[in-house]
DNA sequence: TTGGTCATGTAATAACATTACAAAAAATCG
DNA sequence: CGATTTTTTGTAATGTTATTACATGACCAA
């Protein structure tokens, strides 16, 4: 692979080892960041460290989100770095993504999974990927009236 | 308004009697439909009605979802109508994808429901809206091998 | 060395969505 | 009714998100 091995000094994680340039940078402006981003808010973001073109970006998320390590905000159009490294053990995975500030709470909940599994085995509809996503206000905005 | 009356003659349902035309039209064309459309596709659909321009689609579109009458889906960047008439009563609504044939089965579930409640409570979240999408095979096209 | 696979770079384009402004139609009210 | 306000519509331009196509370079293995 191409990655150099000498870029990801001043990172806080030991990142996936054999993560390529590309997909390092993008990961760590994610994790950097404390809200979802676009991929041309990823892209304005690494110009200088090289990227220039939407495409390097949305290679790099693509593998980034195939690993697990990123997740996708359908409702959004963005992009999180995974918060639970535990994430891809539990199945469902679901996201409350504050309309105020913009933070989001990733969590998985075993009950709502079993319903859907119920619901899949009595339609015979075989899940592949499920979205859930949802919209509101965090405890702190609430309070901030 | 500036609705007609006139035009909706040969539809099969009753439309809510207070759609304008655009709207009464955006409905018709996804009722009509069997898979979700995309507001570029509901655009070319309604060329021959005299539509021209994707605002006049994106206008009908978020009146109708509004008043839910039809459904975004996140996932797709497309919409449904809305397969129940019932589903404002209801709370949170689940879509299954199927991502063979592109049907979509929209369904209500009480107890997945309660779990969001349950965690919103224990985080004071405020819920305003969710998205739940199910992306699969339909168990037509799981039996199609 | 050669061929295969994966990652990258670049340009162009496609697909999805909104802003801004003007005009027409409908509802409201004296 | 006519005047006012609100809602809907039309149109153009633009902004945002995502992909296609094609060429190149790095790595690995037969
Ligand atoms: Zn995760
Ligand atoms: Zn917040
Ligand atoms: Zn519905
Ligand atoms: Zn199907």
């Amino acid at each position: 692979m191409a990655h150099s091995h000498n870029d990801h000094s001043s990172h806080d994680h030991v990142w996936a080892a054999d993560l390529t340039r590309n997909q390092g940078l993008v990961l760590a402006a994610l994790a950097h960041a404390d809200t979802p981003l676009s991929a041309y808010q990823l892209l304005d973001t690494l110009r200088g460290d090289g990227l220039r073109a939407p495409l390097q970006v949305y290679r790099a998320l693509d593998k980034l989100v195939e690993r697990g390590l990123a997740h996708r905000l359908e409702s959004l159009n963005a992009f999180v770095a995974c918060a639970d490294e535990h994430c891809r053990r539990k199945g469902l995975i679901a996201f409350a993504i504050c309309n105020a500030c913009g933070k989001v709470d990733e969590f998985a909940d075993a009950v709502i999974e079993e319903c859907l599994g119920d619901w899949a085995g009595v339609k015979g509809f075989k899940v592949e990927r499920t979205t859930m996503e949802i919209r509101g206000k965090c405890a702190q905005c609430v309070q901030a009236v």
